[in-house]
DNA sequence: CCCCCCCCCCCCCTAAAGTGGGAGTAATTC
DNA sequence: GAATTACTCCCACTTTAGGGGGGGGGGGGG
């Protein structure tokens, strides 16, 4: 019996989850939480076997809680879940040595066997992510996803491991493509064109 | 026997809702549709009692999709779900004639409830809303659009006719209601929020 | 009455962002 | 091979934004 335990701040994901993981062979949903604070509260006692951990949560972030759940269970098995997958995320997920990086609009079947596979210690679990028709190039998508969370250039750098330079470099590149005189109006105009979503 | 047809573009919500659904007493999926369109060209085949259906969809939205639904059953049933729950959504549902407005952050009791209620023809079924602590004045949204257009704050001054100062002044209260460190970032929580729309 | 919120305005200062130029590599495409 | 495009990096410079203060008037509710 797989022991899981869920973090998303949506009762609909975490209930649905639940009840599709309780009525499949051979898992048990242990605990469940609505954000990383109160899934480090409970990691302990449910001494779950994986954790589906969304990434989008208040507060902090999937990879924020899953370093947090790894104070008190430094081998713990996670599943990075994305709504919005991104190439970096993806990326980072891997380098935090999480269990595997899906986006959410895999099927359950997917689901269950990458829960399945990464108790039994198999390698990081992704999925090929389509990409998107876009304008704006990979990085520059990354780049104006950083830069929207309120990230400055110099620490958007820092995450990605390029320099500043480079950053500006980007921002110049996404302001001209998206024909906008800041930032602030990149990331207005990426959400009208359907290319950020909330 | 309650026959629901389930669309959202998610599949981890549908096929939990799914799974959820079929666990309860009751209850049989008898569709599910990831978009309008194949919302559209199952609807007849499955003859669903009540339709649970997103907001936020690829192509047509809830709103669109239930009007199209409505063309194969005129009187069909249909819960709307919201991941954001708004106040004009709310009423925008009501208007349509749709059974009921929830969020998506109801437990499942409370959503099985709203199904049986819909088919028992039960009127409007909504949820408290939550106010949000953090509303933004009508001044500061103002402010906001003109920011999210790309104007500077002393453009922004002219358009709304007040000093340099006083829109920097909004800007500080727009951050510090949404908890952001810069407009760019307050723009990215305002489409979160669901406080602006493209 | 006072308190709180909204709306309006002002100062100084630093840290960013944006503008103007560059340039080199690697990959892909024509 | 030539041409594009993405990605990387650099400098000097101007403009804007943000942080820290402050104040004042008006309206609604306790």
């Amino acid at each position: 019996m797989i022991k899981v335990m869920i973090v998303d701040d949506h009762p609909v994901v975490r209930e649905g989850l639940e009840a599709m993981l309780e009525s499949a062979h051979g898992f048990t949903v242990v605990a469940s939480a609505a954000d990383g604070e109160s899934a480090a509260s409970k990691v302990v006692e449910a001494l779950p076997d994986v954790v589906a951990l969304d990434i989008r949560l208040p507060g902090m972030d999937g990879f924020a809680t899953l370093a947090k759940l790894r104070r008190f269970i430094p081998d713990i098995k996670a599943i990075l879940l994305a709504g919005m997958p991104l190439q970096e995320e993806l990326e980072r997920a891997r380098k935090m040595g999480a269990s595997g990086y899906l986006p959410k609009n895999v099927d359950h079947k997917r689901l269950l066997q990458a829960f399945r596979d990464a108790v039994a210690g198999a390698p990081f679990i992704e999925e090929e992510l389509p990409k998107v028709p876009c304008i704006l190039s990979q990085r520059e998508l990354d780049v104006l996803r950083y830069l929207a969370l309120g990230k400055t250039r110099e620490e958007v750098g820092v995450i990605l491991g390029i320099g500043f330079e480079t950053v500006r470099s980007h921002t110049r590149a996404i302001m001209a493509k998206l024909d906008v005189p800041n930032t602030v109006a990149a990331v207005n105009r990426a959400y009208e064109m359907g290319i950020m979503r909330p």
